[in-house]
DNA sequence: TTAACGATGAGC
DNA sequence: CTCATCGTTAAG
């Protein structure tokens, strides 16, 4: 389990160090896991993609003035969930969006939570649509907003080194649906893992 | 109170 | 490309 410091951090860094980490949610019936292909940096203040822009501070995004290492859960488009990791001590609004994994543990309970179906009945492009995107990779891993606050260096929902972790390139791109966040929207604080079957996007 | 709007995904 | 779907937000 990665521990408090990880987390405080600058945020680009932190987005970066993500990659290749496994994030493990632990459930009454599994331990669903995966490993952490594409994040997306928000800068908080001066970010205009970012809910914490310009000190905006509500009941939704407040565990973004919190200290790093707890989670961040918000609901969007009035049906998904989308999970971030809070950065930087108290007081530092940024967090870093979690967009796709890579399926690791429990491959057949995301089945369940994503389709409804038995593993055996998923083809191969079946699998591959398990988790590339922030909010199928919620559902996946049975994560909403009643995880919204949860601390990743103390519960159920944490993440950890992978322990048979190969090298891989990173690439970084603008970040993914911001259009309407002006001179924000083309800053690179999208990273993915080069040449990963599981990115939402090319 | 209320209306406009998404850090998305699925289906053509 | 279109649109389903509803909590959150900021304005009134």
């Amino acid at each position: 389990m990665l521990k408090r410091d990880f987390y405080m951090q600058d945020t680009l860094t932190v987005s970066r160090e993500l990659l290749g980490k496994v994030l493990v949610h632990k459930t009454s019936e599994s331990t669903i896991s995966g490993i952490i292909v594409e994040t997306e940096a928000y800068l908080g203040a001066e970010d205009k993609a970012a809910h914490s822009y310009n000190g905006r501070r509500t009941a939704r995004n407040e565990v973004m003035y919190g200290p790093g290492g707890f989670s961040y859960v918000y609901f969007i488009y009035g049906m998904y969930d989308c999970f971030n990791v809070v950065t930087q001590p108290a007081g530092t609004a940024q967090a870093v969006l979690i967009r796709a994994l890579e399926p690791l543990q429990s491959l057949e309970a995301m089945s369940v939570n994503r389709f409804s179906r038995d593993l055996t009945a998923l083809n191969k492009k079946d699998i591959k649509n398990l988790t590339n995107g922030p909010g199928k990779l919620c559902r996946a891993l049975n994560i909403d907003r009643s995880c919204n606050g949860l601390d990743l260096c103390g519960s159920s929902l944490y993440i950890e080194e992978n322990a048979v972790q190969e090298d891989f390139e990173i690439v970084s791109t603008k970040r993914i649906n911001i259009d309407y966040s002006e001179e924000a929207k083309d800053f690179p604080y999208r990273f993915y893992i080069k040449n990963n079957l599981y990115v939402s996007r090319k």
